[in-house]
DNA sequence: TGTACATCAGTGAACGCGCGTTCACTGATGTAC
DNA sequence: TGTACATCAGTGAACGCGCGTTCACTGATGTAC
């Protein structure tokens, strides 16, 4: 898919070879620094080094390009999970599937606090998943896959599925589990960023990460 | 305060009389139609019927008016907090006190249902306490204290102290426990405007605000 | 009680900005023959 | 292998919009005398 220029000589060719990953890209930046608001058909334009009514040729208006903007952030947040529960490694199947969720939730409220921009962005989109064409147009190249979408949601729901294996999550509490851990790590992520605790001493607010974890394990156990 | 027409012939007198309350009002109304971004001096000027140059009496910028009107938001949110918890009227003081924490929770989830315009502004200020000074001001006067704020966190404060008191949560829980249970509330709440429980049908949506009420009061009892 | 004057809440015009979006156009690519 | 042509990804200029903010100004108010 990656067209090679046809004209090497001048600073860029004419056509860009691969503009609407390209924009995507800029817009994730922007969506980094400035959050949804920053995520600009014009300021991903200029970031990708074309003109700024190119775009129309890869996304309708500035709407569909931050859906797949926020698409990719949320994705993002996947694999921070994936990688810090990962990397747990605790002895024993139980103790492990404990100490996993744990990690899975501290990811979650690490993310939001160290990539403000890309957790607001990821839960800002109008529409969430208008999904990324070129995901499965890729698949049969040989590009690396780097549109596959991460869903967090995934992640949390195997591990809970784990929590039932191992027999420490009752398998009656297993419905709905989803929306009560996640609801209370993203709240307690959103109200540390833009609430009301957001101006607390760093101390108190990681004594407030660990209520909510403990409450978490404890209502689920 | 509230000054008097000195030429009650023409349309309007040339002095407003209450512009900068006016022009709060009209920013809460851009708020609940449009959220935060919708609170701009401009609109809320014309809303007010003033030149929209004559905000800058009143307010430093565009910022800081946002910062009124998303405290004013708040506000609200604590105002209905307190309406539906003082409607519980279930009888025996521990059954009581666990039925008004999750009125109050409800309250939470239906006030960021109902007027999502509101919650996204309430949680939106860069700066949360500029410290409406009308409302000290006001004190003094005989017009009824419409700036009086109401914080949802000392409801809430409140209400986890009579938990206490009856016995429902132990004393060692009660340290942090408005972050744990503000966090699954707001979570839930975030989740189903903005994230991805949003596109669950109704039932399933009212099961998971069960399921998380559900883990706040296991989890703290 | 009357008057000069400081104060300040308003006005209207203007500037500059950056955006989204549309238009007519051009350069490069790839394919049918 | 060469060539005409359809396709389409790009370009640059332009339009219109609404915003925040500043400027010089004016009308009303209240207070010192």
């Amino acid at each position: 898919m990656v067209r090679e220029a046809a004209n090497p000589s001048s600073g860029h060719p004419y056509h860009h070879g691969n503009l609407r990953e390209a924009l995507i890209e800029a817009g994730v930046e922007l969506a980094r620094i400035g959050g949804p608001n920053a995520v600009l058909l014009r300021a991903a334009s200029r970031a990708a080094g074309a003109s700024h009514n190119a775009a129309y040729r890869h996304f309708a208006n500035q709407e569909d390009l931050l859906a797949v903007v926020g698409q990719r952030c949320m994705s993002q947040l996947g694999l921070l999970m994936i990688e810090r529960m990962s990397l747990v490694i605790t002895r024993g199947p139980v103790r492990r599937a404990q100490a996993r969720l744990e990690a899975i939730g501290r990811a979650y409220i690490d993310f939001a606090r160290t990539e403000p921009g890309w957790f607001r962005t990821a839960f800002s989109a109008a529409r969430p998943h208008p999904a990324d064409e070129s995901s499965a147009e890729r698949a049969h190249t040989h590009v690396a896959d780097s549109t596959h979408i991460t869903n967090p949601y995934d992640v949390l729901s195997a591990q809970l599925d784990d929590l039932v294996e191992v027999g420490v999550l009752p398998k009656r509490r297993r419905v709905g589990a989803e929306y009560a851990a996640w609801s209370a790590v993203h709240g307690i992520s959103s109200l540390v960023l833009d609430g009301p605790l957001r101006e607390l001493p760093e101390p108190e607010i990681e004594r407030a990460i660990s209520t909510v974890l403990a409450l978490i394990a404890r209502g689920l156990a």
